[in-house]
DNA sequence: TTGTACGCGTTATCAT
DNA sequence: ATGATAACGCGTACAA
């Protein structure tokens, strides 16, 4: 491969003046500025990365740490840190991360072999260990649907709880007063909507029942299918669910009419996220809106500006989440 | 950080010893084995991944090339690789690419820059220039769900015209005769299903009728939804449709329930791919089954075999389609 | 304004 | 079996 040196060689300069050239340094005469741009292009040359993270002690590249099987939601936005990222000079690594403390073993590893610099989550991790190590070495990191209040990182998430309840309080409007609960065991937000549930529901004097309460092992669409079928064997009175995530949603009108119930004839269902594919189901799915766009966004600038600024710049992004109607709510008169 | 040097010192051995246990060579005595690796332990060690791929002149990265705005099919393609990949040992750089020759051209400097070990595209390009540098570099490559004969890269993917011509025979056999067809302008696939359609109608003394088919600028569902509206506005009867993908079968069916047809009993639809969420569609979407997981691992394994062999291992790879069927195919009688 | 020399962390080669 | 040294490609301090 053609190197900085032949590129001086041919342009009858030293090394240091192409890569002052290169890196748009004063102190080179135009001329030679120009001749050593015309070898450059001539050549078809490019600085080898990896000599220059090397030196530099910086990779340009930001960690994005997200789930192996990452959902829709966490897919919409990534492209959109990727899209954002790129835009600052930055390139994007992502970790696909397993639900097993040998894949977050794994993944500290890789994270000190990489020199990366920054590094956002889009997946809440169990081991402390790593959140501390990031802490230790100062690396601008930012959460994104998530916080963790005891390691003060900037964070951007929306407010999980209120979202919730603004999902089962529209529920509650409409005339529902037995309303279901699909959850997920695992992460913060799964206990944060479960929390909106239940607030909603004592601010309008409704009782309780754990029996309306079902918590699946994940959050995507077979979960929700699985969950509602748990549900409706309960046979306790049910004329609404509220799934924490749209996919769980997607499954769970799925079992409803595997089960011959009609949504929202039979049965209305609401979900969590507003991701893609929502507008496109049957019947359209209600659900609570994240800026998933904007919120992707943040998280980059935050890193960005972190490194710029060579110190942490913000705490806690909160969102606003927005109720989007379409079909799959039915009015109880 | 502390580097090489710093366990040599610690150990009281040179850093070519170090080097040496670390990356498992022989001629070390056991003894100085252990000491070596205690210290590099309790220090938490780990090498320098970049300083690393500068000497060895290779970075253990497989480049990823993927649209920026991938489909839910490409997302299990990209994540099967990866997952046999890092089986393999390597990490997994992604590339999203846009549609536009900006985006390309920026490729191709980081193609240059990087120093990949090899490179899969999930992403047919237009611009041949970078093939063409792939070809002269001598760069291990994989193309998966395409082909370039003229390269002779090797690819991975299911008989196109084969498989879109199971889909409409499938049609065909359940008393359909007037089938429509929504495609894409773009991408090779989407021509090649085009033939499928139009050999399975052949087969059967069916006319062709360029009236039942539309053409749209993407391969997701709001295109899908838009392709199946111009065909109803036609008016040429129809008894189904055939999706080039499921992610138009998705949109067209939404489409159908919004102008108040009902899938399957006034309109039949096939798709093609089999993504996850094509079992959780009202109703579930018959399709044809690409075989993603194997796809991926298919095009992991080739271009990893090329780089430990040295040279190109195989050719094409081809993949057999099978329907499955789910509720969104009426029979004719 | 430009060139020389050194160092970044690692591995391979060659001595010992 | 182990250590010294050079080299990978680049940026930068310092000399010129």
């Amino acid at each position: 491969m053609t190197s900085i040196k032949d590129i001086a060689r041919l342009a009858g300069v030293s090394p240091s003046t192409v890569s002052r050239v290169l890196n748009e340094r004063e102190y080179v005469r135009a001329e030679v500025r120009k001749r050593v741009l015309d070898i450059v292009k001539e050549q078809g040359y490019v600085q080898n990365h990896v000599a220059r993270s090397m030196v530099l002690r910086r990779s340009f590249t930001i960690g994005v740490v997200i789930p192996y099987l990452f959902n829709m939601f966490q897919r919409q936005l990534f492209a959109s840190m990727e899209f954002f990222l790129e835009q600052q000079g930055y390139k994007t690594q992502f970790f696909f991360l397993r639900w097993s403390d040998a894949s977050e073993q794994a993944f500290l590893r890789r994270l000190k072999s990489e020199t990366l610099d920054g590094i956002i989550f889009i997946h809440e991790l169990d081991n402390p260990s790593i959140y501390r190590y990031i802490q230790e070495r100062g690396l601008p990191v930012a959460l994104c649907t998530f916080e963790k209040q005891e390691f003060g990182f900037p964070a951007v998430h929306i407010e999980e709880e209120a979202s919730a309840e603004l999902a089962v309080e529209y529920l509650i409007q409409r005339g529902h007063r037995n309303i279901g609960l699909i959850t997920g065991e695992h992460f913060s937000f799964g206990r944060q909507r479960e929390d909106g549930y239940k607030r909603a529901l004592a601010a309008h004097g409704l009782p309780y029942t754990p029996e309306r309460t079902v918590r699946v092992p994940a959050y995507n669409p077979e979960a929700g299918r699985t969950g509602m079928l748990t549900l409706l064997q309960r046979k306790k009175p049910l004329t609404a669910v509220f799934a924490v995530t749209d996919e769980l949603a997607i499954g769970a009108i799925k079992a409803l009419s595997e089960s011959g119930l009609k949504v929202p004839e039979d049965m209305s269902v609401i979900g969590l996220d507003d991701i893609d594919i929502s507008a496109f189901t049957n019947p359209g799915l209600t659900t609570v809106r994240q800026p998933i766009f904007e919120m992707g966004k943040k998280s980059a600038d935050l890193v960005c500006e972190w490194i710029a600024h060579g110190r942490m710049q913000g705490r806690a992004e909160l969102f606003t989440a927005t109720i989007v109607e379409r079909e799959s709510v039915r009015t109880l008169t």
